[in-house]
DNA sequence: GCAAACTACA
C-alpha cells in the first residue's frame, strides 16, 4: 500500500513546498495562513543552504551526541517549520526521522514538530506500510504528549486507518485535528471510510456539521458525490436512510450551493418514482436541482408514465421545449412507448414519421422500431409490423435485431399464425441474427397457448440438440401448459427434470405448479409444493399463500382459508392487495356483501388502495345482483376520480351484463369507449355483445363486428361460432360466416 | 434515461 498523498517531494524548493503544502487539500477556504500554520522561508537560497547544512550535520554526527552539538542548535533555531519538514523528509529512513523527531521535541516550537510527525508517519507508511496499528499507536502516544497534528499528517492517517476499517481510531485522529484547520477534503476522506464500511449514521452525523451554515468546512461536490454514489449504490433504503431524509440532504446541499450532477440526480429520480414517490422525484427535479437534464427528465417521464400522471407528463415536455432541454432518441423512445401501451398506435406511427422527415432533429435507432413493431404487434397488426421491419431496413439502413424477431414472432403466434412464426425463425437463421432463450420461449408459448403442446415439447428438444438451453420461463410456460391441459403429472415431470437440467427453478415456477394444482382441485399436492418452495429457500411468500388462498376459496373450504391467514400473520406475513381481491372476490361471488364489505374497511385499514381488481369484483357483485346502475357508477368512479382506468375484464362484464338486461345500446356505447381509451376487446367481449345483438336481431350490427374481430385479430372461441352458426344459418347469411371462418380458423385448443 | 418471452386474484 502505497499512499498517494504525496504531493511533496523532497527536492522542491522550500516556498514551492510551502505552497503545496496549502495546497494538499483542495479547500474552499481561502490558503490564508491562520498564525500557527508554517510559514514560507523569506529567502529560498539561504534557507536550503541551511537545509543542507542541517542535514550534512545530522547525519555526520551520532543522535546521542544531538543535544550537546551547539552548531546543530543554531542552525535548527534559526529554521522555519517548513524547512523542518523537508530536512525530516530527507532523512535517510523511518528511524533517523524518528530520532530527529524526537529530538526536536525537546527544542522546537510546536509547528516545526507538527510537521515532523508528519514526515516520520509518512516514512512509516511507506516502510512498514501493514501496520496502521503502530501507526495508530504514534499518534495517541504523540497527542498525549501534546504534539499538534498538522492536517496533512491527520489525512495520511485518515486515509490508512479507513483502509484498515478501523473507523473509531479514525474519528479520534479526525478529532485531533485542531478544529481551525480542519478543510473539506479531510472531512471528505472521513465521510467516504465511513460509507465504505457502512456507518451511514455517523456519516450523515458529519455531512449534517457540514452543511451547517458557518462550518468551516463546508460540503463540496466532492462531498456530494461521495454521499450520494454509496446512498445510491448500494441498496441501503433499509438502513435508515429514507427518501425523505435523501430528499432533505439534497435541498440542503443545494443551499449550500453544492449541486449533484446528472448521473446521481438521475438516479435519485428513478429511485424515488421507483418507491412510489414521484411526487418527490418531481418536486426534487423542480426544487433541488441546479437544471434538468435530458436523462432526469426522461427518467422522471418513464416513472410519470408508470404512475399514469400524463398531465404531469404533458406539463414536462412542454417544459423542456421552454427550457431549452432537446429531446434525444430516449425521449421520444418513451413517448412512442406509451402511446403503444395505450394502443394509440397511429399517433405513434405518425411520431416515426416526424423523426424520418427529420422535423425533431433526431433519428429513429433500432429500439424506436423495435417498440413500434411490438405495439402494431400487439394490438393485431402483425402484418404491418412486418412491413415495418422491411422499412427499418431500408429506410433507416437499421438491421433488425433478435427483439425485433421476437416481436414479430410473439405477434403472428399469439394471432395463431403459428406457420408464419415458424417462418420468421427459419429467417432469423437465413439473416444471421441469433436465436435467443426468448425466441424459444416466445414460440414454446405460441404453441402452448394454440394448444400445441406436444409440438411444443418437440421443438423444446430439438432446440436443446442445437445447444440452445431453456431458462426457467421455458419450465413455467411448459409446466403452466401441462397444467391447464389437466396433465398434471407432465407438469411435475418436467419440474423435477428442470433441476436436472441445470436450470434452477424460480419462484414462478413454484406458483404455476402450484396454481395448476389448485385449479385441479390437488389442494394437499399443492401444499406439498409450497413446502418445497420454502426448502428451496424463498419462504413462506405472500404468491403462494395467494395462491392457496384462492384455490381454497374455490373449492369453498373457508375453514382452511382462515387457518392459512392465521399462519400468515403468525409468520409475520402481512395479506397484500391480491390477497384482499381474493377474499373480496369470494365474498361478492357468493353475494355476501357483509362480508365483502368488512374485506374492503379492512384492506382501506391496511393502507391498500383499490386496484382494477378490486372495483372487478364490486362489479361483478353488482352486476350478478341486477344492480347495473351501482355497477356503471362504480365504473364511472373509476374512469374518473379513482385513476384507475378500466381494462378489458371490467368492459366485458358491464357489456355482457347490459345485454343480457337488453340494454343494447348501452353496451354499444360502451364499446365506442373501449376504442376510444384503447382497451382492447377480446373474445369474451363479442362474444358478450353478439349475444346482445342476437336478441334484438341486429344482423347488419353483428356483421359490421365480425369485421371489426378480424382486423383486430382476435379469435372467435367455440362459443362465438356456436351463437353465429345458429344465428346465421337462421338468417340464411351462412356464407357470411364461412367467410369470417376463412379469416381465422378456430383455434385448436378451444374447438 | 427507451425495446422482446413467463408471472397468483375479478
Amino acid at each position: 500500500m502505497r499512499l498517494s498523498l504525496n504531493p511533496l517531494k523532497p527536492t522542491r524548493s522550500a516556498a514551492t513546498a510551502a505552497a503545496s503544502l496549502c495546497h494538499v487539500s483542495a479547500d474552499p477556504k481561502p490558503p490564508s495562513l491562520p498564525p500557527t500554520s508554517p510559514s514560507p522561508s523569506p529567502s529560498p537560497e539561504h534557507s536550503s543552504s541551511s537545509i543542507s547544512e542541517t542535514l550534512s550535520l545530522l547525519q555526520a554526527t551520532d543522535p546521542s551526541s544531538w543535544p550537546t552539538n551547539s552548531k546543530l542548535q543554531t542552525l535548527l533555531s534559526s529554521l522555519s517549520p517548513s524547512s523542518v519538514l523537508k530536512i525530516t523528509r530527507q532523512l535517510p529512513n523511518y528511524r533517523n526521522a524518528l530520532q530527529f523527531f524526537n529530538h526536536l521535541k525537546t527544542t522546537s516550537q510546536s509547528d516545526s514538530l507538527s510537521l515532523a510527525f508528519q514526515a516520520v508517519l509518512e516514512f512509516a507508511m511507506r516502510e512498514s506500510p501493514d501496520s496502521p496499528g503502530k501507526l495508530y499507536e504514534l499518534f495517541v502516544q504523540e497527542k498525549e504528549q501534546g504534539t499538534p497534528l498538522s492536517v496533512n499528517a491527520g489525512t495520511l492517517l485518515i486515509k490508512c486507518l479507513s483502509q484498515a476499517k478501523m473507523l473509531d481510531e479514525m474519528i479520534m485522529v479526525f478529532d485531533a485535528i485542531d478544529e481551525e484547520k480542519l478543510n473539506t477534503d479531510v472531512s471528505n476522506l472521513v465521510v467516504a471510510g465511513l460509507l465504505k464500511w457502512g456507518r451511514v449514521n455517523d456519516a450523515l452525523k458529519l455531512v449534517n456539521e457540514m452543511l451547517e451554515p458557518d462550518s468551516d468546512y463546508p460540503p463540496n461536490s466532492k462531498t456530494i458525490s461521495i454521499l450520494f454514489s454509496n446512498i445510491l449504490k448500494r441498496n441501503w433504503s433499509d438502513r435508515g436512510v429514507t427518501d425523505e431524509e435523501i430528499y432533505n440532504l439534497v435541498s440542503r446541499f443545494g443551499e449550500c450551493g453544492v449541486y449533484l450532477d446528472e448521473l446521481w440526480s438521475t438516479q435519485i429520480i428513478k429511485r424515488f418514482c421507483r418507491n412510489g414517490n414521484s411526487d418527490k422525484a418531481w418536486n426534487f427535479l423542480h426544487k433541488a436541482m441546479n437544471s434538468g437534464s435530458v436523462a432526469s427528465c426522461n427518467a422522471m417521464l418513464t416513472g410519470l408514465e408508470q404512475d399514469r400522471d400524463f398531465t404531469r407528463m404533458n406539463f414536462l415536455v412542454k417544459e423542456m421545449k421552454e427550457k431549452g432541454i432537446q429531446p434525444n432518441v430516449v425521449t421520444y423512445g418513451i413517448l412512442i412507448k406509451h402511446l403503444c401501451k395505450f394502443r394509440r398506435m397511429d399517433e405513434a406511427l405518425e411520431l416515426l414519421e416526424k423523426m424520418k422527415d427529420g422535423k425533431l432533429g433526431v433519428e429513429p435507432d433500432v429500439v424506436i422500431y423495435n417498440t413500434l413493431i411490438d405495439g402494431l404487434c400487439k394490438v393485431g397488426r402483425q402484418e404491418e409490423g412486418l412491413k415495418l421491419m422491411e422499412r427499418m431496413r431500408l429506410e433507416s439502413k437499421c438491421n433488425p435485431t433478435t427483439i425485433t424477431y421476437n416481436c414479430l414472432i410473439d405477434g403472428f403466434c399469439k394471432a395463431g399464425e403459428l406457420e408464419k412464426g415458424h417462418e420468421l425463425f427459419e429467417e432469423m437463421s437465413k439473416e444471421g441474427v441469433d436465436v435467443s432463450v426468448v425466441t424459444l420461449n416466445t414460440m414454446l408459448d405460441g404453441m402452448c397457448r394454440h394448444g400445441r403442446v406436444s409440438s411444443a415439447m418437440e421443438f423444446f428438444s430439438c432446440m436443446r440438440q442445437k445447444g440452445l438451453k431453456g431458462n426457467a420461463v421455458t419450465y413455467t410456460i411448459l409446466i403452466t401448459a401441462f397444467c391447464s391441459a389437466n396433465n398434471i403429472d407432465k407438469a411435475m415431470r418436467l419440474f423435477d427434470e428442470m433441476s436436472e437440467n441445470g436450470c434452477s427453478p424460480d419462484a414462478f415456477v413454484y406458483y404455476s405448479l402450484i396454481s395448476g394444482l389448485t385449479q385441479a382441485g390437488r389442494m394437499d399436492d399443492a401444499s406439498v409444493i409450497v413446502s418445497k418452495l420454502k426448502e428451496a429457500g424463498f419462504g413462506l411468500d405472500i404468491v403462494s399463500c395467494n395462491i392457496l388462498i384462492g384455490g381454497f376459496c374455490r373449492k369453498n373450504k373457508l375453514d382452511k382459508v382462515s387457518e392459512l391467514l392465521k399462519d400468515m400473520e403468525k409468520a409475520g406475513l402481512k395479506p397484500d392487495r391480491v390477497t384482499y381481491n381474493t377474499l373480496l372476490s369470494f365474498f361478492c361471488a357468493n353475494g355476501d356483501f357483509t362480508h365483502a364489505q368488512k374485506v374492503m374497511k379492512k384492506m382501506t385499514d391496511d393502507g391498500l388502495k383499490p386496484n382494477v381488481v378490486t372495483y372487478g369484483a364490486l362489479i361483478q357483485a353488482y352486476c350478478s345482483n341486477g344492480k347495473l346502475d351501482e355497477a356503471m357508477k362504480i365504473f364511472r368512479d373509476m374512469g374518473t376520480s379513482s385513476k384507475v382506468p378500466p381494462n378489458t375484464v371490467i368492459y366485458n362484464m358491464l357489456i355482457d351484463s347490459l345485454c343480457k338486461n337488453d340494454d343494447v345500446e348501452v353496451a354499444l356505447s360502451l364499446m365506442d369507449d373501449m376504442k376510444e381509451k384503447g382497451v382492447r376487446a377480446n373474445t369474451t367481449t363479442y362474444n358478450a355483445l353478439f349475444k346482445g345483438l342476437q336478441q334484438r336481431n341486429w344482423f347488419e350490427k353483428a356483421l359490421e363486428f365480425m369485421d371489426q374481430m378480424t382486423e383486430q385479430a382476435c379469435n372467435p372461441d367455440y362459443i362465438t361460432m356456436e351463437i353465429l352458426t345458429e344465428w346465421l344459418s337462421a338468417v340464411g347469411e351462412i356464407e357470411k360466416l364461412r367467410k369470417f371462418v376463412q379469416g381465422y380458423q378456430v383455434s385448436a385448443s378451444t374447438a
